[in-house]
DNA sequence: AGGTAACCGAGACGGTACGTCACGTCTTTAC
DNA sequence: GTAAAGACGTGACGTACCGTCTCGGTTACCT
C-alpha cells in the first residue's frame, strides 16, 4: 500500500503536461506548510520522535492531507530533506579522475553534516522497518552520486591511476561506508577533522 | 534513568562474589526466557516493530520483570545478540598485521552475516533516538576489534607495510564503513561476493 | 442552516408554477439516483451506519449535490421513504367511527412493518440529535392520520361509542406508542400476531 | 467482541465472593470518575454527540480505561443511568391489582421524566445500530417492571377487574408504548399533564 | 449567438472521533 | 525482594466521515 501511495505521488508529480484531474486540486501552501514543519522538527527531534500527528499540528494541517500524500513519515522526513536547496548533485568535471571523486566526497561530506547528517541517518533508522524507504533514498539522493562514482573509478583504471584489480562496487562502499558510519555514529556526526582528512585518503586506497 | 538502570544491571552481573542480597534473588529461568523469545523475534521481524510487550508474552514474563533489569528493547536485543555463542573477539596472531587485518575482517564478517545483521542494524537504527545505545554497543562488541585494529594498524605502520601518512581512525572507518553499510542496506546484508573480496581489497587500501 | 436548507428545498418543490430560475435547472437523474441508492443502502444497513459519502458513492454523484438540497441524511432517508408507494393516507370512510380507526391502524401497520419499520426507528433515532427532523417525520407523515384519529376520537365520544371521560391526545398515543415501540424494539419490529391483534384490542380499550 | 467484553465484565461483577484474582485490580475512583463525568454530559448533550473521547476527557482517564470495560457508549451510559438512586424497581403491594399497576406507572413516570427520558431515549437512540444495547436495557430496566405487569394483568383478569379477552402483551405494550412514544418525542419528554392523566386513563383501557 | 448563472462530478481541505496498540508505571497476590 | 498478572494515564497510529471548498465542465435561460 505504501508503494501504491507512492506511485501515485510520482504519477501526480509528473503527468504535469496533461489536462489537469478532475476534483479540488492539491494545496501547494498545504504542501509547503508540511515540509517546513518537519524540517524545523528534525531540527532538534530524531525522526523517530517525530510523529505525523506532530507534524500535521505544527503545520496547521490535518492528519489525512499528509497521508494523502506520503506513505510514510519517513517519506516526509525525505522530501524535505531532498528539497533543500545545495543538495543537487553537481558532476564535478576536472583533469583527472581522482581529483573529481576528491570534490564529489568534499560535496558529499558538505552536505551531510550538521542537521542534514540526523535526517539521513533518522531515515536510515526508519528503514530498518521498511524497505522501500531506503530504495527511495537511494533513488533520489544517492544514484547519481553513486554512478557518477563508478564511471570516475573505471576511467581512473583506464588511464592507470587507480589499481586495476579493484572491485568497483566495494570500492565505492569504501568512499562512502566511513561517511555513512560517521553519520549514523550520533553525537555531532561528521567531525572537521574527518572532513578534511577523508577524501585525500580515501583516494590514496584507490592508487594503483 | 536509563543509565541508572544499566548500571545497577552492570552492579548485578558483577557482584556475585558477594554475599547474595536480601530477598527473592533474579529468576534465571526468566532472563533466559526473555533472551530467548528476543532471539527468536529478531529471526523474522525487525527490531523496530517488537514490543517489549510482544517479548514477555512470548517469554510468559511480566513487563515489570524486563523493565526491571534493562532499560530498553535495544539492551535486550543488545544482550540477547552478545550472548550467542562465537561472537567473542578473538585476537588473530598471525606473522603480519595484515594478515591479522584479514582475518579479523574475515571473522567480523562470519559474524554480522544472516540474522546477526539484521539486529545489529536494528540496535543502530534504535540508537539514533538513544545514544546510551549505541555506546554499549561500541562497548561490548566493538571496542576490543577496533582496539585490535589500531594496534595492528600502528605496527603494519611501523613495520612499512602500511602507508605511514594515514590517520588510523579514518583507517579503521574504512574497514568497518562498508560492513555496516552493507548491513545496514537491508535484504540480505552481506552478499557472498563482498564477504570474499572485501578483506582482500581493504588491506590493498592500506598498502605503501 | 439546516432550516435554512430545508425551507429553500420547499420552494423549490412548490413553485413550479413560477417561471424557472436562471442557471442550470436542478438534475432530475441525480435526485432519483440518490433516494434510490438511499434506499437500497437503508434495506440492509441502520440508517446510524449509512454516511452521506456512502450514499453520493452509490449513487454517482458528488458530495456537494446532496448537501445542496439536503440538511443531513434524515432528511434524505425520509424523502426517500415517504416517495414510496402505498404511503399515502386514506382517510377511511365507514359507518363507524371505531371502524375507521381500526382501518387506519391496519393501514398504519401494514406500512410500518420490515424495511419501512426500520427505517421510521433510524429516523426517529437520529432525530434524537436534531429536533427538526422528528418535526419533518411529524409533518410529512403522522400529522394527517393524528388529525383523522383526533376527529374519529371525537365522534366515536359524541356518538356514545367511546368512554367521554377520556383526554383525546392520550387515546392517540395508547393508539401509536404500542406501534412506535414495537418498531422501535429492534430484531423484526411488528410480528404478525401483533398485527392482527392490536387494533382490535386498542379499539376495546377506547370504548365507553 | 461486544458481548465478549459483556461476558468478562458481567463475570466481574460476580465473582467477588472468590479470591481475588491476579494483578492489579479495576480503580475504583476511575470507574466513578468514567460514570459521573458520563452522568453530566448527558445533562446537556445527547447520547449521539457524546463521544467515549469526551467521557475519557472530562473523567481524567485514559481511553483504554473505558474501552476496557464497556464494549461501546451506550452501555456507559446505561450503567451511569442505572446507577442513580430511585431507580429500583419497587413491587407496589396494595389492596387491588389496578392501584398497583397505577402506582407502578406513576413510579416509572417520576423515573423517566427530565434527564433520565433524555438518557433512555438516547440509549435506545443508539440501540437502532446494535441489537445488545437494546437487549441490555430491557434485561436491567424494564424485565422486572414488565414481569410485574405481567402478572398484575393477570391476577386483575383472574379477579374479574380486567377484561378476560385481552392479550397481556399488548396490553403491556399499551401500558408502556405512549410513555416512551413521549420520552422519545423530543423537547421536553413528558409533560406535567400526561404525566397526571394518563396512569388513570390506562387503567381505565384495561377495565372489564 | 453569447453570456451568465446555477448546476454537476470529483476530490482535496482542516477537523473530530474512532478503536487499537504500546508505552512505562502502578498495585495486587504469591513465592 | 522478585515474579506474574494486569489495570492505569498517555499518546500515536491509520481510517472514516464530517461539512466546506475549489476545480473543470455542463445546461439552460436571458439578453
Amino acid at each position: 500500500m505504501a508503494t501504491e501511495k507512492a506511485i501515485r505521488h510520482a504519477i501526480v508529480e509528473q503527468d504535469n503536461d496533461e489536462r489537469a484531474a478532475a476534483g479540488r486540486p492539491r494545496s501547494e501552501p498545504a504542501r509547503k506548510a508540511i515540509l517546513d514543519a518537519t524540517r524545523k522538527l528534525l531540527m532538534h527531534t530524531p525522526l523517530l520522535q517525530i510523529s505525523i500527528e506532530s507534524i500535521a499540528r505544527k503545520a496547521g494541517v490535518g492528519k489525512t492531507t499528509i497521508y494523502r500524500w506520503w506513505p510514510n513519515k519517513s517519506s516526509v522526513a525525505m522530501e524535505a530533506f531532498l528539497e533543500q536547496p545545495g543538495l543537487q548533485h553537481i558532476n564535478p568535471t576536472t583533469a583527472t579522475a581522482a581529483e573529481a571523486i576528491e570534490r564529489l566526497l568534499e560535496n558529499l561530506i558538505r552536505q551531510l553534516r550538521g542537521h542534514n547528517g540526523r535526517i539521513v541517518a533518522g531515515i536510515i533508522a526508519e528503514s530498518q522497518s521498511d524497505e522501500t524507504v531506503l530504495d527511495l533514498l537511494y533513488e533520489k539522493f544517492l544514484k547519481e552520486r553513486v554512478e557518477t562514482l563508478y564511471s570516475l573509478i573505471e576511467r581512473g583504471q583506464k588511464e592507470g591511476d587507480f589499481a586495476i584489480n579493484m572491485d568497483a562496487d566495494i570500492a565505492i562502499d569504501m568512499l562512502l561506508g566511513p561517511l555513512f558510519l560517521r553519520v549514523l555514529s550520533g553525537e555531532h556526526g561528521i567531525s572537521q577533522d574527518f572532513a578534511e582528512k577523508f577524501p585525500k585518503q580515501a583516494l590514496m586506497a584507490l592508487k594503483a
